[in-house]
DNA sequence: TGAAATGTTGGGGCG
DNA sequence: ACGCCCCAACATTTC
């Protein structure tokens, strides 16, 4: 007996339900990834995405092959009209599949319900759009609210085993296209190459990731989340979680393992454990608000004044702001693929309230940069920056990218990591240059407007700017 | 998961 | 010895 076992946003063999049932219930499985961007408003994956993906694909492929002697067959096409045709072909029972929460997969996997015979589960979240609401039967909007309700509410399942059996491999087979042929890496120019120095991209890598964080970072992980110039502050494990090589429940329960045998590291497990439920309100938001990476989910916003400067917007892309701390962040996106937490705020902030420049331009280049791109996250967290999501902090708390840059990049490492060309100022006027006098500056080799850039606004007057804007919508 | 403006307090210098 | 002033340091309010 045949079934058809679809990867989407699980490509990994542990802790997979959809995986588990189909070699449980079947002799031959069929597994299939579908590049699909032609279904209803589907969102073209980023340029970054495409090349994380790549990468697991081949992971996946190869750990299916040596564990299950399962071909992990690849296709380009409509999800729906290509399962049709591998149900024809194998003449399949049944599809399994785990369930994606984008509003236009959702509507998608609606529609392949009804047509085929399908079992699907929930591999990638804790807690399912649906599952938890308040006293008065509403989604949450308020972060912490929800945060207690799924401390108090949840019963969370133990992570799977991969199953151990052999040879579930279908014999008839099934044509595949080659991993090159889906065109995910760039050609010309090769701007992939140099990621491969920052991230090995394998399920695998993702535990040890896991552990490395638990030995190097989970203790003081409260402080130490903030500091961009410590580089064991955060897990980075937000791409392996985007792509689903590692699960929010094997997460969960190793956080909680390790707690228990090392009780020093009970406190930071706390913290990490609530910064994974940030990515389940996330999801919570975009489920029940599906316009939430078009829309202000505030809408007042929609009386916003934005200057949308296109000029601004390019140099914010690009790390020439001459805002010290911006344009690390922006250069470490960039070249990594990855931005850290705290900067990511401080570049958003900058981009929305000292550019005045609408959240989507800002949402969009992440989109497209980020190997961690991912619609709830992305277009919750924009929103929360803006001032214009759910449980965001009023818009008049504005980032000042001198003090943030002083507060959280205190050694300079980070900034001048990513701006080299200020690796000799001294930290006083790091994060300030223009304030540095004269003999100062000249004697670490930088000229503003020649090797750095000169400020392209000022934050005092972009903070006023700001303001008045503010108080102009709320007029309005 | 702010920053700036404004208000308050208290120690020390000084006449 | 005392009051006055200055001004950090901290607290509160406002945006």
């Amino acid at each position: 007996m045949h079934s058809i076992l679809w990867f989407r946003q699980d490509l990994r063999v542990n802790d997979n339900p959809a995986l588990n049932a189909a070699i449980e219930n079947s002799n031959q499985v069929v597994a299939v990834y579908i590049l699909d961007e032609q279904s209803k408003n589907h969102r073209q994956l980023g340029g970054a995405s495409k090349v994380w993906l790549h990468y697991t694909l081949a992971d996946l492929q190869k750990s299916l092959k040596e564990k299950y002697q399962i071909n992990l067959v690849l296709k380009i096409g409509k999800s729906v009209e290509v399962i049709g045709k591998l149900f024809a072909e194998t003449r399949a029972e049944k599809l399994y599949f785990n369930r994606c929460y984008e509003p236009y997969f959702a509507a998608n996997d609606a529609i392949i319900n009804k047509k085929f015979n399908t079992e699907t589960f929930n591999a990638s979240l804790l807690v399912e759009p649906n599952e938890v609401k308040n006293g008065s039967g509403e989604y949450f909007k308020v972060y912490t609210a929800f945060y207690k309700k799924c401390l108090s509410s949840q019963k969370l399942r133990s992570p799977l085993k991969a199953p151990n059996q052999q040879d579930k491999g279908s014999k008839l087979g099934v044509s595949s296209l080659k991993l090159e042929e889906l065109k995910l890496l760039p050609t010309k120019p090769d701007w992939a190459a140099k990621f491969k120095k920052y991230w090995v991209i394998s399920e695998n890598a993702a535990h040890e990731n896991l552990e490395k964080f638990f030995h190097n970072g989970m203790k003081n992980y409260s402080d130490n989340r903030n500091f961009a110039d410590n580089e064991n502050g955060t897990s980075k494990l937000s791409p392996y979680l985007h792509f689903g090589q590692i699960s929010p429940h094997q997460i969960l329960s190793a956080t909680q393992f390790f707690s228990q045998v090392k009780p020093d590291l009970e406190k930071g497990g706390e913290k990490f454990i609530n910064e994974i439920y940030w990515r389940e309100f996330s999801y919570n938001l975009l489920g029940n608000f599906n316009d939430l990476p078009k829309k202000n989910f505030r809408p007042e916003f929609n009386n916003f004044p934005w200057d949308n400067n296109s000029e601004l917007l390019h140099k914010w892309k690009w790390g020439k702001t001459g805002f010290p701390i911006v344009d690390a962040g922006m250069r470490e996106l960039y070249e990594t693929g990855y931005m850290h937490n705290r900067v990511r705020m401080i570049v958003g902030s900058f981009l929305t309230k000292n550019l005045l420049t609408h959240w989507k331009n800002g949402e969009e280049w992440f989109w497209d940069n980020l190997f961690d791109a991912d619609l709830a996250n992305n277009s919750a967290s924009w929103q929360w920056v803006a001032g214009s999501g759910a449980d965001a902090a009023p818009y008049f708390r504005i980032f000042n990218p001198v003090i943030q840059g002083k507060k959280f990049d205190p050694s300079g490492r980070y900034t001048k990591k990513w701006c080299p060309e200020l690796k000799d100022l001294p930290i006083e006027y790091l994060h300030n240059p223009w304030e540095s006098p004269e003999l100062v500056i000249r004697a670490a080799g930088v000229e503003l407007g020649k090797n750095y850039p000169k400020p392209i606004v000022t934050h005092e007057k972009g903070r006023e700017i700001a303001l008045k804007a503010y108080a102009l919508m709320r007029k309005n």
